[in-house]
DNA sequence: CATATATGTCAACATGGCTGACGTAAACCT
DNA sequence: AGGTTTACGTCAGCCATGTTGACATATATG
């Protein structure tokens, strides 16, 4: 922010409208995805392991744990439907055998890319309308709200796809 | 969007990165309130409904509900505990008799200004870093991503303070 | 006065988090 | 080689927050 910007830019108002937009905006990015998932018997929790073991193919189960911050007991519960539906494959680790690496099988792979389609259209839409200097300051603004420790695992996700 | 600008723009890889940013800035925003809110044995559920109140006082519980996109039960549970900690109080509407206007409790008023601070620091230096411009992108492409008839709902919330 | 609306309530159920305790196999360290 | 740590899995139970369906009451409205 340029010395000597308006005092007002961080105001309440625009704090809070900040906080809103984000919370009905994700809210409704994942509405379509949701209506398909409850079709199948399928909840965002699964969709969330999917798409990530779908972003870094043998991906090791901690780190999934890491990503999605939630206890080995809940994602193994899904990670368990999701392999009992034929959805996700695990094979044990070539370094560390220890570890237990996370692909799709193809028709996980099948599932995600609906699901990924239905969030896609939202936010093509919403990237279309805005342009691409809006787009840019979207990323940087919620970059920003994650804490600079948690970003290389985030970045580590959209890199060298 | 200008016509002729770059195809790329659109590709898959940029739409994750958005799906992906939203996903964990949403988390981290609310991550301190949700440890204050776990303090005090409330949840996210008791935070919406005190955020909306404090933000439109004397709203009834329809557009509270029209807001939340719940079903009443759920609703009037959390609003149950609220009431009954002291947090929040209901009115009869002096133009329906009907409503239920909802406000909070001077208590309520300040425990939603103690979790709005926890929201608000993340907020304000994502924003300080990112510049104005960037929160003007930020907010155009959230709100390309709710369906324009929600909009005026919204935007109700952000009028005439 | 009949009907629709705003709200509340009872009951049952599903999802997806959590904690705590415990087990196994493989890697790592000395 | 042996003890310790790490990666993962599992059993059991609990909690928060959403759902559906049915039904009740007071008030507004035509």
């Amino acid at each position: 922010m340029p010395v000597g910007a308006s005092p007002l830019f961080l105001r309440e108002a625009e704090i809070r409208r900040g906080i809103e937009l984000l919370y009905f905006g994700y809210t409704n990015m994942v509405k379509g995805a949701d209506v398909r998932l409850a079709e199948l018997g399928f909840g965002r929790a699964h969709h969330r392991a999917l798409y990530f073991i779908a972003r870094r193919p043998d991906m090791p189960v901690g780190d999934l744990l890491d990503l999605l911050n939630i206890t080995k007991q809940s994602l193994s519960r899904v990670l368990g439907e999701l392999q009992a539906r034929g959805m996700v494959a695990q094979t044990v680790g070539t370094r560390d055998r220890r570890q237990r690496m996370l692909r799709l099988t193809p028709a996980g792979a099948t599932l995600e890319t609906e699901l990924f389609e239905c969030l896609r259209d939202g936010v093509t839409r919403a990237y279309g309308h805005a342009g691409q200097a809006a787009v840019s300051g979207f990323w940087t603004v919620l970059t920003g709200l994650i804490p600079p420790g948690d970003r290389p695992l985030i970045e580590a996700l959209q890199a060298a796809e």
